[in-house]
DNA sequence: TTAGTAACTCACAATTTTGTTAGAAATGGG
DNA sequence: CCCATTTCTAACAAAATTGTGAGTTACTAA
């Protein structure tokens, strides 16, 4: 996000990283605080920046801002924009990325299992104490 | 990792986002530098501390150390203690992230597709200018 | 007692990400 | 020209993550 200095062992890291496997190339394009959340939005229908804005509660005008436009350089989403007034904006997932949401299934149902695991175990862990 | 600012706007949204599905769990789990390096290399076998560190050019005694700590408090990873001189510590994954790793695949093969349409975006780009 | 090894830990610094607030650009109607 | 509206942007501040280098612990074999 915003700048990054080519030169630093951490900007190296990434990059290699990136480099290693299709995995690691896809979650580096995902991280960031609030892209998942705006990918799932915008998975049901298009919607402009203020809408974005207003289902998405505690983003702000620069989160969204700079997430878009990186979200936009990497080939998530698209941006059109319509010669109205007031001007209108509206983004969509690029074919590339709707693929990537359907994929989504799988890791959700992980994820909730691991959870109920992992709260289990600190009920386990509570009643040991 | 290391400490958070519990009452911080960045740790609320943080909380409030890794609440909303699996998938943003699951990705909240898996955030940070080398995890899902190190979950790679393990699932080949368990490794020790210090093999893990030999495959894993460039990561740092800390990060490595800290990122297992985590993985190990989320249930991503077991740490097996050997009694032996010196101490041999063996790292490896759970049963449920034995799971998560074959959701990779899908994963993967989009991330190489998309890097290959982001590359050819690119040249195309830059013929034209 | 000393040395050697694995597995860390600590203090600190550098870098990056995220958040806050104010305000700018664009545009057509009045 | 001024207004209202949407879509951002700029300057700055706060917080989080990552990296560096030295040092610690535990244990036993020599």
């Amino acid at each position: 996000m915003g700048k990054r200095k080519i030169t630093s062992t951490n900007t190296i890291n990434r990059d290699y990283l990136k480099n290693e496997c299709g995995t690691m190339y896809a979650l580096t394009l995902l991280s960031g605080r609030w892209k998942m959340t705006i990918l799932h939005k915008l998975s049901k229908k298009g919607l402009r920046f203020t809408e974005l804005k207003e289902c998405i509660p505690n983003i702000s005008d620069r989160m969204l801002s700079l997430h878009l436009k990186e979200m936009e350089r990497d080939g998530l989403v698209e941006r059109n924009v319509f010669a109205e007034v007031p001007p209108r904006v509206e983004y969509t997932l690029t074919s590339s990325t709707r693929d990537l949401v359907s994929i989504w299934d799988r890791l959700d149902i992980w994820g909730n299992n691991h959870r109920e695991i992992q709260e289990s175990n600190v009920q386990y862990l509570d009643g040991d104490l």
